[in-house]
RNA sequence: GGGGAUGUAGCCAAGUGGUAAGGCCGAGGCCUGCAAAGCCUUUAUCAAGGGUUCGAUUCCCUUCAUCCCCUCCA
């Protein structure tokens, strides 16, 4: 079974096949490093995650780009109201970036290039685009002219001619001079405002579009055509629809093979916003007090394209299925039956195995997956007592190696006990032979409250750390 | 005004032209000295109204609700 993909140009499930046999280029949209993130922004890029490491999962070597837009109106809004230069803005939201990544065990992508460091790429472009004749410049900047590009539209599945300057009542209409309101900025000219942002250029100081960067970027790391592009829904335009229209111009070849864009998240079924108090950054959530694993199992586990409903409850709910499979784990571990295998239960788990990849194969289809693995702990858990120590190695075995998708399991070894805790263990055993049941339920409070949780099975206690 | 998406049990969430996975929570039961873990039982006619069909939750139309986009918001 190939793995496909929803295709966001076509709108349609296609096979996927990388350009180049065993590796798949992959740009994705970074954030934008004035604001931590918010679940929004990790709702995104949790699905990239995904999609990085099945790909991964299925063989094939992904080079991941990941840019980090440090050069637009709000990075210099937010330098200028704390009256410091752009990269010391930025340089902490970039690192708290990182952390969060990490927080999240995000697989690394191979490069996260900033804006600011490609200038000159993005001006090699936007002269190539001038010469020709697919922009021009203005007394305020350079625009890139949508009338010369036929397909400008494609993606977004737009009307060149339906489009309504400033719909969307975000953006004044006559703010640049433009000749067409939907051409889109490839160079902004210094003016006052910008401060001491700026950078040298063949038309005079300024700075880049939005959109050029990424052009360059992806370019420069990935080659002209990439095999993936993705990105938040709202992306698609103009942002994507720009590079596009701008990288296509300029190399007269095919940008983005499969376009896949994630859909955004509401809040306890509200829209996420600032002024309705329900919005969340990963710090937030953390001070409340759950958990990266947690907060990773909610945003991993919906579909990417399906809006994801974000809800307190939901995190405590992915904290109990965690749970779930934690001590289902835990118990494997703990199996002592050296017996014959069960071959029925063999035979479940190479079902629910390929049931999971095929899941997952289709368009990411996470949650199909996940069904599957809850079908095999149910049926394990429900024959436990049969289960070897042979099938529970492979069992475990399955588990560790999809951890490289799913990134929130708990794999460690329960570590060691010392010498005193398993005297307490033992002295609790030794209370229970002799029906001393207060001194037995005494010991194991104590351990308790030392984090050791001790669980009485057929085979003798076993203990846990919580 | 235009374009796009979603609407499945208390909550989250898969899926299919032939009467609906999985997880969480709740209730009852089994097991257990107790507990934990686990197992079993139990909760839906798939937003509403039409249409196509032998048969639709699944296809089409309309309505309603929510979300996204229409130049710099993941």
């Amino acid at each position: 079974m190939p793995v496909r993909f929803y295709n966001t140009m076509t709108r349609e499930l296609e096979d996927f096949t990388p350009l180049q046999q065993g590796t798949v280029t992959m740009y994705t949209c970074g954030p934008t490093v004035y604001n931590f993130l918010h679940i929004g922004n990790l709702r995104s890029f949790l699905f990239e995650d995904l999609l990085h490491r099945w790909l991964t999962y299925r063989g094939y070597n992904v080079r991941q780009i990941m840019n980090l837009t440090d050069i637009d109106d709000k990075t210099i809004k937010g330098s200028q109201a704390k009256k410091i230069p752009l990269a010391e803005y930025t340089e902490p939201y970039k690192k708290a970036f990182f952390d969060d990544l990490k927080t999240l065990n995000f697989t690394p992508a191979e490069k996260y290039p900033s804006a600011t460091e490609h200038i000159p790429e993005m001006v090699a472009i936007i002269e190539k685009l001038i010469a020709g004749g697919y922009a021009y410049e203005t007394d305020d900047g350079v625009y890139f002219k949508i009338t010369s590009f036929a397909p400008y539209g494609k993606l977004a599945h737009l009307d060149r001619d339906s489009l309504r300057a400033g719909a969307s009542g975000r953006v004044a209409n006559d703010e640049y001079e433009k000749e067409t309101v939907s051409d889109f900025a490839l160079w902004k000219k210094w003016t006052p405002g910008d401060g001491d942002v700026k950078w040298d250029s063949p038309w005079g100081e300024g700075r880049p579009g939005w959109h050029i960067e990424c052009s360059a970027m992806s370019m420069k790391y990935l080659g002209e055509t990439l095999d993936i592009h993705t990105g938040g829904v709202d992306n698609m335009f103009p942002h994507h629809e720009n590079e596009i229209a701008q990288s296509e111009a300029a190399t007269g070849k095919p940008f983005v093979r499969y376009w896949l864009h994630a859909a955004h998240l509401v809040v306890e079924g509200e829209k996420m916003a600032k002024s309705k108090g329900n919005f969340y950054t990963l710090r937030d959530l953390l001070e409340k007090g759950y958990s990266p694993r947690s907060i990773r199992y909610l945003l991993y586990t919906t579909h990417y394209r399906k809006p994801l409903n974000f809800t307190f409850d939901g995190i405590k709910a992915a904290d109990a299925s965690l749970k779930r499979i934690d001590d289902f784990l835990f118990t494997l571990r703990n199996v002592k039956n050296s017996g014959e295998a069960d071959s029925a239960l063999t035979a479940l788990l190479k079902t629910q195995t390929e049931k999971f990849e095929a899941g997952i194969d289709e368009d990411l289809n996470i949650a199909e997956g996940m069904g599957a693995l809850f079908e095999l702990i149910r049926a394990v858990n429900e024959k436990m007592e049969s289960v070897t120590t042979a099938l529970a190695g492979e069992i475990i075995a399955f588990f560790e190696k999809i951890e490289t998708v799913l990134g929130f399991l708990s794999l460690g070894g329960p570590g060691e006990l010392n010498e005193e805790d398993m005297e307490l263990i033992a002295a609790r055993t030794a209370a229970k032979k002799n029906k001393d049941f207060a001194r037995a339920d005494e010991i194991r409070k104590a351990l308790l409250a030392k984090g050791i949780e001790v669980r009485d099975t057929p085979d003798g206690p076993v203990w846990k750390r919580i």
